[in-house]
DNA sequence: TCACAGTGACTTTTT
DNA sequence: GTCACTGTGA
């Protein structure tokens, strides 16, 4: 580089800089795995607030994941401090964000708390009381994935996308029912902001004004609803940069819709695309395997990655014969990397479904072998504090039904289902909120009940007085609490209005600024009483100390513990209504409890579902499951097909130094043992590219690849068993005149599903034919005919 | 209201 | 194989 730059500049490759120092049209850059995405985004913000005089308040990062998020200011930060002040969130607390400063006109309380999935569902199946709790599950997804397309229950294309009987009607109920409760849920923190700057001109200019430049991380993983609403946040006048790899794009089954990268360029006229294909992460050999299979996909906007490490180890293939012999195999790997001076967190086991951690979770104790599952059970999930959460959004919000129905009976005061439909009846009739509706019923409650729910109420009622929270009945919450929040025409969203830009941060010239939803550092005063001793008064009092310190006696549970966790989290912020919407809403948008976790710093192996590994790396990665049926599917053609080898190509660029894979002939899947064939991506891959191997890690007398001698392996469906391979094949079982009687098109009938179509018929060494059957009801299942006798061939 | 057994489901899951 | 939900019986 022939020019004198900044230091922060100065380390970045040309393609780097020209994206850092881009200007005048949208950007697309697309960033292969680790080729420095993040340190472009980061360097991008600092130096459009260092070198273009750019004020950080007009700046607006978004991406997918808290993690992401706090990592992007953090990085931001350090190049330049003024950074603190833009606004990075992810797409959800941005939404929030927006929505809490214009509650009033999107027809919300500035203190709405969210409901997640779970709830949704529960909500769902209050609307539905006919419905199982499955289908209102079931249900409550497709509402969201409506949601993920823009979809309102009016939209006049809802059933070309959903049309399963009665949606509609279902959604609306849904809304409406959500809309009196006072709550939004995911869906809406992106939905209802798109809506109002739909509606409200002035509200759309007003932010068009403030945010000049709008960047997107993980583009890729955008859905349609967040596209529309990055349209409407756009003006004439905002640079627009979007940074993702179309290669990683993983989360189709969520409502992400790759072909917002794929048509960037065409619906933002003028586009400049880059590519970052530089890799700083793997060996090339590693690199050259994953760009082997996804460039079996169509429609990519095609990168080569190229290492700047060149050479490496040749990835390694292990064909095993169960789920024994893999974790066997893997705790050589382990082992023997251990020996070599390496550290167990250098390792990390992948996997496609969580169940596959479990047999790792079984042996690994006896093994020596510490690890730590990521993603697997999530803090705020748990029952414990679902509970204490569940307190404290009745707290704020009186209409949160799912809250109070929740808590009223929990521990045990005599409120039966009885009870709480008397109440829930009450304040459906006459409008009120539960807390006030329950105060009015309360002589029509029987027995242990009555008492039992005025001591509730006034627990309710003492902490909502503790919070500063009005006691007027009919009140949604404190009028003084929102005075500076929800009404629209406060110029908050000006571009001019820097240090009070938003009242969460820290004016410039203040120590430690602080930030809510998404960092979590957000400090109580000292001095002041914080939420944290609300929380730790209210588990006492409810009684939830005494009921799960029992739970933990019998069962050997950590609940309480699990409890004292919220405590600590809580007590970073302040006593008060607004300090607990902020709690709550943090712990809504951000369920990763992080860093707190004293695992997390230990020195273990990682057990991991592939899509968790995304943004993450490690020096050794050992790829498990490698087989069809399992990864892929059988069922997964076309898009979803493709999907899965963006996930094979995610899940093997996480590693650094070395790569193994494992696939096993016996598969135990929902506690039935498969045999299986070995993944189609394998036979997509180059032989050369990598050696297999038998169980033990000794070199197998079979060629130095058994699939070269395979070539068509695992693409269609009616390929010959693999041959050559004493280990994998053992053909034996499929004859093809089997074939004939089970091929796809065939109707059948099954004993419990009824009719059904073959949509796929898939040979196996010595388990015949394996069918997929379509059923009529939408099913999808397959099927060893050998081994079944439910399914029958139908005579057409 | 609670405890227990039977039933059925069952990829992935940033928010 | 495991878990969570459902329904029954005390």
């Amino acid at each position: 580089m022939n020019e004198d730059l900044p230091s922060y500049l100065a380390g970045l490759n040309p393609e780097q800089l020209q994206a850092v120092r881009h200007e005048g049209s949208p950007l697309l850059i697309l960033a292969g795995a680790g080729s420095g995405k993040t340190r472009v985004i980061t360097t991008k913000i600092a130096w459009l607030v260092r070198e273009r005089g750019m004020s950080p308040e007009s700046i607006l990062a978004v991406t997918f994941t808290n993690k992401a998020a706090r990592e992007m200011r953090e990085r931001a930060e350090s190049i330049e401090p003024a950074c603190s002040r833009a606004v990075i969130r992810t797409f959800h607390s941005f939404g929030a964000w927006f929505l809490r400063r214009n509650a009033l006109a999107a027809g919300l309380d500035s203190n709405f708390t969210i409901y997640d999935d779970d709830d949704s569902a529960v909500l769902l199946q209050a609307v539905l009381p006919s419905r199982t709790r499955q289908e209102c599950n079931r249900l409550a997804s497709r509402i969201a994935r409506a949601k993920d397309f823009g979809l309102e229950p009016d939209s006049p294309d809802l059933e070309r996308a959903f049309p399963e009987p009665e949606f509609r009607r279902t959604y609306a109920a849904y809304q409406d029912r959500l809309k009196k409760t006072g709550n939004v849920d995911f869906g809406d923190l992106i939905r209802l902001p798109a809506r109002l700057l739909a509606s409200e001109p002035a509200i759309a200019k007003r932010t068009q004004q403030r945010f000049r430049v709008i960047l997107v991380d993980e583009y890729q993983d955008s859905n349609v609803a967040q596209f529309r609403l990055l349209r409407l946040l756009a003006g004439p006048e905002t640079y627009i940069c979007v940074v993702g790899d179309d290669d990683q794009s993983i989360y189709r089954f969520r409502g992400a819709e790759v072909r917002n990268i794929l048509n960037f360029a065409q619906v933002f006229p003028g586009t400049i695309t880059i590519k970052l294909e530089r890799n700083y992460r793997s060996y090339q050999s590693i690199l050259d395997l994953a760009g082997d299979v996804v460039s079996h996909n169509s429609g990519r906007l095609g990168k080569t990655l190229r290492a700047m490490r060149p050479g490496g180890e040749k990835p390694l293939l292990a064909l095993l014969d169960d789920q024994e012999q893999e974790v066997q195999y893997c705790t050589s790997i382990v082992k023997s990397h251990l020996a070599k001076g390496g550290n167990l967190s250098d390792i990390a086991i992948l996997y496609r479904t969580n169940a596959q951690s479990l047999a790792f979770e079984k042996d690994f104790p006896r093994m020596g072998i510490r690890y730590r599952i990521v993603g697997a059970l999530r803090f705020y999930d748990r029952e414990e504090v679902k509970d204490v959460l569940s307190y404290l959004s009745l707290i704020l919000n009186p209409r949160d039904e799912i809250a109070f129905k929740r808590v009223a009976n929990k521990p045990a005061r005599g409120i039966g289902d009885t009870g709480l439909e008397t109440v829930l009846d009450a304040a459906a009739r006459s409008g009120e909120d539960l807390l006030t509706a329950a105060g009015g019923c309360i002589d029509e409650l029987r027995g242990r009940g009555k008492a039992g729910m005025k001591n509730f109420l006034a627990m309710i009622h003492g902490f909502r007085k503790a919070l500063g929270l009005s006691d007027r009945m009919d009140a949604q919450g404190d009028p003084d609490a929102r005075e500076n929040r929800d009404d629209t025409n406060r110029d908050d969203t000006n571009r001019g209005d820097t240090n009070r830009d938003d009242e969460n941060r820290a004016a410039p010239g203040e120590p430690e600024p602080y930030s809510i939803s998404d960092g979590g550092t957000r400090r109580a005063d000292p001095g002041t009483t914080s939420l944290g001793e609300l929380l730790q008064a209210l588990i006492r009092e409810t009684g939830l100390a005494e009921y799960h310190k029992g739970q933990d006696e019998i069962a050997g549970t950590q609940k309480l513990s699990n409890l004292e966790e919220l405590v600590n989290a809580a007590s970073l912020y302040p006593l008060g209504a607004e300090g607990l919407a902020e709690f709550l809403e943090t712990i809504e948008l951000d369920r990763s409890l992080q860093a707190a976790d004293p695992s997390e710093s230990a020195e273990a192996v990682t057990l991991i579902t592939m899509h968790n590994t995304k943004g993450l790396e490690f020096p050794v990665v050992i790829v498990t499951g490698m087989e069809q049926g399992l990864f892929p599917r059988d069922d997964e053609e076309g898009e979803d097909l493709e999907e899965q080898r963006r996930l094979f190509y995610v899940a093997v660029t996480r590693a650094k130094n070395r790569l193994f894979l494992t696939a096993c002939r016996w598969r135990r899947i929902h506690g039935r043992l498969f045999e299986t064939v070995p993944s189609r991506f394998l036979s997509e891959i180059k032989p050369e590219l990598f050696d297999a191997r038998g169980a033990g890690g000794k070199a197998t007398s079979f060629g130095p690849n058994p699939y070269a001698a395979r070539p068509g392996y695992g693409r269609a469906s009616y390929s010959p068993p693999p041959q050559g391979n004493a280990r994998i094949s053992q053909q034996s079982g499929t004859r093809p005149d089997m074939n004939s009687q089970w091929r796809a098109g065939a109707t059948v009938y099954h004993d419990e599903y009824g009719p059904g179509m073959i949509v796929k018929v898939s040979p196996t060494p010595s388990s015949g034919p394996l069918v997929v059957v379509r059923f009529e009801s939408g099913k999808l299942a397959q099927f060893f005919p050998k081994f079944t006798s439910k399914l029958e061939r139908v005579k057409e």
